[in-house]
DNA sequence: CTGTTAGCGCATTCAC
DNA sequence: GTGAATGCGCTAACAG
């Protein structure tokens, strides 16, 4: 291993003190253009890098960073989200962050709003962004941009914004996925289903919408699916959906393979369930308590999942990275890969295998 | 967050001087009885925790380690182990870690028995182990137990040792997943076949026979595989194989399904592949890059993957949390996920996503 | 056996 | 504008 050269060294050879390194790296004003230049000259020699170490301990000063997504309890998506942001506050533990959330209703674009609201006053560091909608999104950015505060989005992008980094998976791709694990599942010929839920507003969330473009893409290309049934359910009442989802289904006899391009995959698995129509595959989105369950029983055949623990993970600790060790390298986006869960790999799939 | 608590706060709580703590903490001797008692009993009551980054620099020790695996080059499994653990050093440039690689061929014992023979007179730190043949990594085990210097197994166990830690998969799984796979993409009725590479010394290694044994299970319990014949291929002269699998599925019209129990799946998928026999689906293991080659140009249907880089990274993580910080929560046995890797989830499988 | 102390490399005053 | 000085919490060497 080479000897990392240090700040000391690096002002020797540029004939300066630590302290002016120091100011130049940091880019806190207050140098003569002379040392600027031979500073930068000896830095793009050597090649610095900070110790993240020492430079943890000395920075003494506590980061406030804010976190908003959608409330969730720990079986969820976003539950799962809050355990890997949790997971890096813990291992940073010894950095002094001071981490608020804003939390708001998914499905309420008020809620979203108030809990927007406030947030660029309170002057945080950093804020780290669960998007749904996106007016609400897009005018949180812009008040944070004139403020100067970075911020990272987690799950999705939202276009018009510039965050520091972004973390989502490819949704496109994931309906592509779905689409081929549906075909090759499924006898030839087969007719399939898409399930959309019923969204307040009328419309559905981006996710989703990639999400069905790739899957239609991929069976257009591929001559999969004879037919493709399309229809919605509710998530809010749930019971509302037995009678419907079963007439739809008896509707349309050729169906055999049934994609739910969205979590709620369960809600439509526990009805085929119950009704014994065990020739229907079903694969839905996301390793949630309930989709578990549908895995364990037989009624999901297949999970396309985004590692939601990881992006919340990965999200703090990009959050850290460019707050104290002012890094710049740091990926804009970062597409996760799309994990395959099945019954028999389900047991492996505990996010945080990395300590 | 609680101010964490410090060593000066425990000496002071004890009545002792920082120095007796540290001592203590990291079991260096020269205690007291009295002091010992005094400060565990503060210990526990308060949970002390190291500072890592404090603990780091001023560690100024340096820790020697010495990693023993099959050669390989970048594209293959163990390589991309290596890359996980170049990956972890990078990560902890900051302490310095003197790495010394043992390589041995990992079909010939003879390199193996040369390669650990010098590893315990060495005296390193802590070592870790990929294993392959099994008395031999038992004997080197023995003989590091005897200096009391730690072990940690990647990709496989081995019976009769007592590591520190041991990152792996489940194989058993492995094979029963590869199993329904198989099952869910070919007709009803189907026959399969596995293909297992002959081995130097007649023996299966370890990994195969228990994949073997998942598989043969999972197609016994549900009536997968109407026929499961089996054969041998040769990784070390390749060219041999062209006749004698094509001759293979020739005489047996209804294998539909091909199990590839280790890494070397794309052998067999360029030769059906150069014959056009696409009716027969193939799986295989490894995300090595002649398999990658195999998904893109579709003779390999998918493949199981068990994140070697994140294995040795994790070994490493482990190694430095064992001996820097003394940690004693690690966990003995940690198994990985099981990735199914398909043409259309192929692009995000870069291992260290992580940072 | 124990307390004291000198660094580790960096960030940040504070005089100059 | 700049350099020297101080402290972060911990380790390890040293003097008692």
């Amino acid at each position: 291993m080479a000897k990392q050269v240090k700040i000391k060294d690096i002002a020797k050879m540029a004939g300066v003190s630590a302290g002016t390194v120091d100011r130049i790296l940091h880019n806190r004003g207050n140098v003569s253009q002379a040392s600027r230049e031979a500073v930068e000259r000896v830095l793009s020699e050597v090649g610095y890098r900070y110790n993240i170490h020492t430079s943890a301990i000395s920075l003494r000063r506590e980061y406030r960073i804010i976190i908003t997504m959608p409330t969730a309890s720990p079986g969820e998506y976003w539950g799962t989200m809050q355990e890997g942001i949790k997971h890096a506050l813990h291992e940073y533990c010894d950095i002094s962050i001071d981490c608020n959330y804003a939390f708001y209703n998914q499905f309420d674009v008020y809620s979203c709003r108030s809990a927007f609201e406030s947030i660029p006053d309170s002057a945080p560091d950093a804020v780290i962004i669960g998007p749904t909608f996106t007016e609400e999104t897009v005018s949180l950015c812009s008040r944070l941009d004139s403020r100067k505060i970075p911020y990272i989005f987690v799950d999705a992008a939202i276009e018009g914004t510039s965050p520091i980094a972004t973390f989502t998976t490819d949704q496109y791709a994931c309906g592509e996925l779905l689409g081929h694990i549906l075909h090759s599942i499924t006898p030839a010929g087969s007719g399939f289903a898409i399930f959309r839920n019923q969204r307040i507003g009328n419309r559905s969330s981006n996710n989703s919408v990639e999400r069905k473009k790739g899957f239609m893409n991929y069976c257009r290309k591929n001559g999969a699916g004879q037919q493709i049934h399309e229809t919605s359910f509710s998530v809010m009442t749930p019971e509302d959906n037995e009678k419907s989802v079963i007439g739809f289904v008896e509707k349309h006899p050729d169906i055999r393979g049934i994609a739910v391009l969205n979590s709620r995959g369960y809600i439509i698995a526990d009805i085929l369930n119950r009704h014994s129509l065990d020739h229907i595959k079903m694969v839905s989105f996301d390793l949630t308590s309930n989709n578990i369950r549908g895995i364990r029983d037989g009624s999901i055949e297949a999970l396309l999942c985004q590692r939601p623990g990881l992006q919340g993970f990965l999200a703090v600790k990009t959050v850290i990275r460019y707050l104290l060790y002012n890094r710049t390298d740091l990926p804009l986006h970062t597409l996760m890969p799309i994990d395959i869960v099945m019954k028999q790999n389900l047991d492996f799939y505990r996010e945080f295998t990395e300590l």
